[in-house]
DNA sequence: AATGAATGAGTTTTCATTCAT
DNA sequence: AATGAATGAAAACTCATTCAT
């Protein structure tokens, strides 16, 4: 009846639609020059702007790294509500697949994450080593479980997180680089399966 | 007696010092910030120089960089001297604790070459995809060997070595970040013990 | 009524004019320092721009340069086709008068050429060999179609031809130079009528 | 008997000599790239010295300059103390043939001087118009007896003057700028009595 | 909302010159 | 006397950012 808008209008949906935009130009460059190597020309170029118009939206270019960093990291989040349990075998594998999909359709996001992390201490501590923590936290909280419950050698937890994790990336750099293609949903199945396996049974014949 | 003068004069290795220097000073501002976003200043001040002596020794801010990667590339082949057997579960061992050894000493050359090979494929192919390569192979044959010998289970010997692979990064990563101290010879030798024993035997109990 | 619009937008133009004017300032400051001597500072001085200006409007400093021959260049194709004829005396007198009108009016530009083919070959030979051997091209088919007609001496037309054109500019170097007011309508036609007297007739009495 | 020197030492010539190798190599490099453009690398390394030992023998690179216009200058005088009658046509043919050997012999001294000329009005003034100065004064006197003894028409001795000059210079540019070899002495002979003629006798057919 | 034009601050690089040996 | 090494000053050029429209 009055005027009472809901909290977005129109045109605070347009401006976030815009921004999106730019921010996935600037993620595609960022990824292949690096920040600091890129102009604010080739992100107006990749965003088919003019280089003035990127101000009316971000306030610098420093702003619109942070914002494809915040945006990202807000996403992740649902990888670790997704894995509460991860209390068995088919638990594991879901877990590698389903981060393998998450970093697979959203390559030049993070590889213009990590990259920023490699030189700057606080996008590496905010956006990365936090993150780096929740999930090893995580296959910790699972190896402790498993050596309590027997089924595991008593082996070092953070050891065998960190292990873990290394495989993981081993897997996903390749692509991130632009090396390789993204793993189909099949091999990123089969891969996790691999994983699982080698890390609950080795390689050895028994 | 003789008069027989080495081939390098006194000159000569008086240059070759200034420049080792002139590149120790630019590894480290390369490792803090990435070479795009490292001034010539930024070398000068770290190798205590006036900017413009810089260019008495190297052509350009570039060729600094390449002189960084071509100096490592040369060291780094003493790994692969060293590794030609690979026979066993000790020569494995070796390896690790020997490959941990030379990261942890060249850190911030390596730190700056992976930063580069991160937004140059230049680089990326000549200095990094031509190392693994070789390290790769080394581990395929060494897998391929122990499956033929029934040994291993009859699993891909290339997933395998990426796996193996991602674990040794995930050992040395941090401290080429600098986010951990680079580890003392007893950690080294106990992680490569603990990788070996994971990646044959697994963390099952049997 | 309609809506057709000529090939170059109102921004071309601007475009255009700044350009222009940049070149115009750009060729009075080489011809006064030269080419080498001149900074790109001293430019944007001329021509009342910030330094960093310029290089929207051009690429490099020898961009600018370049531009300036190309313009003169496509002008003095002018006076080329002016002088198809050359048939008699009063024809003679007509293209001295006219090229001492043509140089009299690019004074700048063209001193800044002369003094870059002085010492660019690529400049020399594109700028200024091409457009004297036209000239003098013109003026050996005069003089052998003179000397034909036996109305001249039989004497070698390319000499004779080199001797013209350094009348020629034995009269326009002054000014070119800038220790002369450039001459006005009427010293050129008496010059023209005079040095072709003397082309012709010789200085002796007869 | 005594210890009495003559002015000049073994030393002092020593000096000297060295002096006049930079100059003649220093002129080398002028008369190529111009003065501004040109390095003292370059001329160290036209002379086959260290750059800085340059230093021991001149103050500064346009020292080195100077040097080289304060030589010809002096040497040029002699051109002017030869000539001082010039009282027929033979004498104007010795006068026209020797000014082209004394250019022809000192190319790149003189080319540098005229490109210097070009931009610097001290050193036009000082180097170029004085001698240029002479050369029309003996030139007009010529003229001016010539119309008095009625051998010439009544001509404007000025006009005269720097129309012969001109024809002088179209002569030898083309071997000071390295487009032609210097003229032979049969050449310039050749030349000397061709001007002569042309210039007293027209190209006419009488 | 979009952008062309302008630019200050800074970057890489050059180069004449100095100085210790 | 000769020069290698070092450098301050300045050059050409880049680029993130502002502003008027």
């Amino acid at each position: 009846m009055t005027n009472l808008k809901p909290p977005t209008t129109r045109r605070d949906r347009q401006i976030q639609r815009k921004r999106q935009e730019i921010l996935a130009a600037a993620s595609e460059v960022f990824a292949q020059k690096g920040y600091a190597a890129a102009t604010t020309k080739d992100i107006a170029n990749a965003a088919d702007l003019g280089e003035s118009t990127l101000y009316n939206y971000f306030e610098s270019k420093r702003d619109i790294l942070l914002a494809i960093l915040e945006e990202n990291h807000a996403l992740l989040d649902t990888v670790f509500q997704m894995t509460q349990g991860l209390a068995n075998r088919d638990a594991l594998i879901e877990l590698f697949d389903r981060s393998l999909e998450i970093f697979s359709g959203r390559i030049p996001f993070i590889r213009t994450i990590l990259a920023e992390a490699w030189v700057d201490n606080d996008v590496l501590n905010t956006y990365v080593v936090t993150r780096l923590k929740q999930a090893s936290r995580l296959i910790e909280d699972f190896i402790e479980n498993q050596v309590s419950a027997g089924v595991f050698r008593p082996i070092d937890p953070a050891l065998g997180s960190r292990l873990a994790l290394g495989m993981f990336f081993s897997l996903v750099l390749p692509a991130l680089r632009g090396v390789e293609a993204p793993p189909s949903p099949a091999q990123r199945r089969a891969w996790a399966e691999s994983v699982v396996s080698f890390l609950l049974d080795g390689i050895r014949t028994r």
